[in-house]
Order: structure tokens, then sequence, then C-alpha cells
DNA sequence: ACCTGAACACCGTTCAAGT
DNA sequence: ACCTGAACACCGTTCAAGT
């Protein structure tokens, strides 16, 4: 049994995090439970609820870590896309790999509603941060567009590829392969992309 | 305590449906237990299991019973829109309504990963005849395209419509409010068959 | 034949008590 | 100060036994 002072409050934090998503990975939300990542970092649960308001909370902080690994592929460096609307693409095509490839760990981002009333600061700026990514691209591609229409238009461009993926992985959407959803989202883009920047 | 021959197997089924989507109103996917159910409906556990393979599966028929109210509203008799794009638009604030006024009921859609391998058929068929509305629309709007062009925009319009709400929904766009949704659909819409029928 | 009741192996969360 | 251990009030699922 681990005795105080073994591990600082901040490291206790990163193994249970750390735990919760190798069983999260393996099982999906239903093979998480407190006391197991409890068992897993050699502490007992009550330790947990020291660190975590509750498992909830626990959930949201993997959650936070899954928005800021997506957030890396984004905003990695690939091979310059000769515009913007490939580039809006390509962000897409991340998008999708990364749910594909991650599925377990992006699933969850959307399954798990928290019982809070209001979604932390922290996290929010984690979400805001992706639009921001379309939004600039938006902006290059239809200059004579005001803030707002932008704004607007990366939710609409961004819900939209969000949708086609879920459907595609919760099985709603009747369709099977990453490659159709590679096809539907370039099609949505474009198309509306084409009326978009015409008026 | 009920006895042997009080309800039919189909009578006890609708009941313990009707229990569960009363919890899930009440307090979401995590207000349901198998032994509440029960209990609400005068029976032990043991019989639920007579009924459904598990939780899992008492939990599709409730969303089952979902889709069937969504596809209600979506082909209920409305003043007749002008022309196909303005039905298309009529059937998302449809979508959208039914996911702001039943946003319990109709998260757990998507909330809910069957652990099976396979999604039975009666459930898929349901999926398939909402698409089957949009694809109608669609075809009459661009008589030219394929049967597979048609089809796949339909996916790709429903997608972006459903991705949107449920961001939205969980709050993960960073906006509020049923207009805003309605407006970002709007626009998503509208744009995508700009580009898609003038090709 | 239909249903129960109790068992099994788990949960999340709290908190007095130990070191 | 930090952590434990045990308690409380729950779970899903199964299945021998009762009527």
């Amino acid at each position: 049994m681990a005795r105080r002072s073994d591990h600082s409050r901040e490291e206790i934090k990163e193994m249970a995090l750390i735990a919760a998503e190798k069983m999260i990975l393996e099982k999906g939300l239903s093979g998480l439970s407190a006391r197991k990542v409890a068992q897993a970092i050699g502490y007992t649960v009550g330790t947990l609820y020291l660190i975590f308001k509750n498992l909830d909370d626990l959930i949201l902080h993997v959650n936070a870590r899954t928005l800021d690994r997506l957030y890396q592929k984004m905003t990695a460096d690939k091979p310059l896309p000769s515009d913007s609307q490939n580039a809006l693409l390509q962000l897409a095509q991340t998008y999708i790999s990364f749910a594909d490839e991650e599925s377990q760990r992006w699933k969850i981002v959307f399954e798990h509603h928290s019982e809070e009333e209001h979604t932390p600061n922290w996290y929010m700026e984690r979400v805001t941060r992706m639009f921001t990514q379309v939004e600039k691209h938006l902006q290059a591609l239809a200059p004579h567009k005001s803030a707002v229409e932008i704004k607007n238009a990366a939710r609409a461009i961004w819900g939209g590829v969000h949708g086609i993926c879920i459907l595609a992985i919760t099985g709603n959407l009747g369709v099977a392969g990453v490659e159709s959803v590679d096809d539907l989202t370039q099609s949505l883009i474009s198309n509306y992309l084409k009326g978009f920047t015409s008026n």
C-alpha cells in the first residue's frame, strides 16, 4: 500500500488519468470504475475522492486530455495544402482519422454529459480552440465575410463533420468504413463552401 | 406482487418501456435501472430478464420508440412547403425541435452504444426510414443526380444537421438557444444545396 | 408455465479512525 | 497531513425453488 508522501497530489492525478485511459481504451466507459482506478494506482478509493470531485470529474479530465491530443494532431505540421479549402478538408480528415483511430477515447467526449450546471472554463477553452482553427481558414477563404458569419460557418461545418462521424460510429448512418465518412465529409465541405463563398 | 397470467408478455414489455421512459425523462440514463423498472411495474427483476436480454436491450427498445416518435413528427401533415428546399428545411426544423423538446429521450439514442456486434434489423430499419424522407426531397430537387449521389447527399446533410444539434446539446458548440441551432442548420443546408444542385 | 427471492460480484461515495 | 478501511445504499445478472 502506498503511504503518504509517496506521491504528490499531481502525481496521483496523473497516474489515475493514465490508468483510466487504459481502461477506457480496453473496454469503453463501462470498463471504468473508481475502485478499479484506485486499485491500479495502488491507493484506496477514498484517496481518489481527495483529488477528484467524483467519477464524472475524473472523466471530464480524461476528455480534456482527449481534446488536447486532437488539437495537437490538428495543429501538427503537415505538407502545406495548396489553398484554404484544402486546408479545411485536411483538418476534417485529421478529425475523422482521430475519431476512427481513437474511437473509444473520442466517443466518451460526447457520451458523457456532466451533471454539472456549468461546464468549467478550462474545458470550454479546449473546445473553442478547435473552432478557431477552422475559422482561420474560412476567413482566408472568404475575406469579405464578417466575423459573425465566419464564426457561424465554422460551427455549421464543424458540426457537420462531427455529425457524420458520430452517426457513422454509432451505426446510425447505414454506411461502413472510414472512406465513406471521408467522402461524405468532402462532399459536405466542398458543396457548402461553394455556396458560402458565392454570396 | 403480480402473479402469472396477470399480464401477457407483451403487456409487461409495454409497461416496462413506459416506466423506463418516465425515468429517463426525469433523470436521464443514469436514473434508469433494471431493479427500478421492475419495481415500478410490480414485478421482480428476474421477470424483466425473461423479456429483455439485458438492460442494453431494454434501452435499445426505448430508442426504437424514440425514433418512431421522431418519424411521426417528420411525416406529420404540415402546411405544404413551396418547394423541395423548403421541405428539407422544414424536416430539419422538425428534427431540431424534437431534439430540443425531448432532449433526454433523444440524447440516449446516441449515448447508448450497444455492446452487440450487429445492430438488429428492426432497429436499423427505423434509421433508414428517416433518410428516405430526406432522399425523397433531394431527388425532387436534383433529378439529374444518380441514386448513389442522392443517398450520399442525404447522409451528408442529415449528419450535418445532427452534428450541430448534438454539439449544441452537449455544450460543445459554444452557442446557446434553439434559434442559433436553427440558423446554423439553415445556413448549412442552403449553402450545401447551392453547391449540390449546381454541378 | 410463470415468476420469485436470494445470491453473486460488483458499483459510487463518505467519513471516522489510524499513522 | 495524508491515507485507509469499512460502511451505506445501491447496481446487473443468474437461477434454483416455489406456486
